[in-house]
DNA sequence: ATAAAAATTTAGGTTTGTCTAAAAATAAAT
DNA sequence: ATTTATTTTTAGACAAACCTAAATTTTTAT
């Protein structure tokens, strides 16, 4: 089935603000898409049609099963495309957000998974939230950023945010590697870049881009 | 100024079809656009106002200087999406001409102009046609019909005349792309079609409607 | 030069996605 | 348990971009 950008973007923000929730009220998705509760209604009416959600009047709204897929589809397009822009185009992580919003809306599927070839099967997103996969599968995120971890406790590295030539030669470069054990030492504000102690030994800084990108477990 | 998605596919369809021609004709933009003639006179009317094209009832349509400023930024995104595709995420030249025509409407300046650096300021699409710097400057297509070409002269050729996946389709099976080297060895007054001599080897028969929608130059 | 044909415009509708204002349903508070 | 407040829906409008049918203008052909 096809859909027009305007519903895409009800589908995705249901998506976002039923996370934890068991409903998403009007009121709640007329304040993430900025439009009155009445447009929502509408909308709801034609999703419902569509069988994208269930959906009782004052009774709040659920992603069906085929919903969460179609919304799946549009998050893998936008983390891709965000992927893209900072990691090919230089984009600052910061500055990526609204122009994948226009981007994930391209419909070609097959543009889609050449892009997650071309970008060697991200895993994760500049700002290290996970990307689909081609069949909608995700992964849940138990994992921890490095960027978040709390000074001073030891953490294994179980992830990195991408497979692509230029993060692993900086990995390498560092002696970071998956399963790397390690602690924070310290961070500074200016630049949100990090110092680790690896293994209790070498001392390394680390960005906070790459910082973002490596996922560790506590110990 | 800011456009929608349906005065860009105007604008840039009133600068396809100005090639030669001093005006355009609403029933010529009617074809192209696969909208009513009707719905054209509704959507010049807009344009007229936002000074992006100067029309009179009955008289036809002509880009205005910033008209035409904007349609060339349309097509520099359009030609470096399709650059993007074809050399770096290996589409054939023949499938990109639908997927840029969606990614042409993206509207980030920075995008395209990282994009721009990114792919090494192309000055070529995959079709062979010029892409237009920033500021708007395009190459001038100095290159001849093949249906107007001597015969015996080697040629190479180097942009095709549209991008219809029928053109496509054929150029395909008769082995001809950007970059094939040709000759021709004859021309059939009956119905004007030529035979080619490609690379010396292969010898194929092309019709009048193909030869004049394919551009070489002299090697 | 006038009639026929073709091109173009006008007039009046439709759909999509939005809005405002008013009505109805639900939730909260006394 | 009512009343009050909040949330949500309904009703009626509007702009964008399209449509059909009819009217008008321009072009072509007799």
């Amino acid at each position: 089935m096809k859909f027009t950008m305007a519903e895409e973007n009800y589908i995705k923000a249901v998506y976002h603000l039923q996370h934890g929730q068991d409903v998403v009220s009007t009121n709640a998705l007329s304040a993430e898409l900025q439009t009155k509760p009445a447009s929502v209604t509408d909308m709801l009416k034609k999703l419902k049609a569509k069988k994208i959600i269930s959906y009782e009047p004052y009774r709040g709204v659920k992603l069906s099963a085929e919903g969460r897929k179609v919304a799946l589809g549009i998050i893998r397009k936008h983390r891709l495309w965000e992927f893209f822009l900072v990691d090919k185009l230089q984009f600052g992580w910061d500055e990526v957000h609204e122009v994948a919003e226009e981007l994930e809306h391209i419909s070609s599927n097959k543009l889609i998974d050449k892009l997650d070839e071309f970008l060697g099967h991200p895993k994760f997103d500049p700002h290290g939230d996970p990307i689909p996969d081609s069949k909608g599968k995700i992964i849940a995120q138990l994992q921890e950023q490095l960027s978040t971890t709390q000074l001073h406790t030891p953490v294994e590295i179980t992830a990195v945010g991408s497979q692509s030539t230029e993060l692993l030669e900086l990995l390498k470069h560092k002696g970071l590697q998956m399963g790397t054990r390690l602690e924070v030492k310290k961070v500074f504000d200016f630049d949100g870049s990090l110092e680790l102690r690896i293994k209790n030994q070498q001392v390394v800084t680390v960005s906070r881009e790459l910082a973002s990108v490596l996922f560790v477990k506590p110990l």
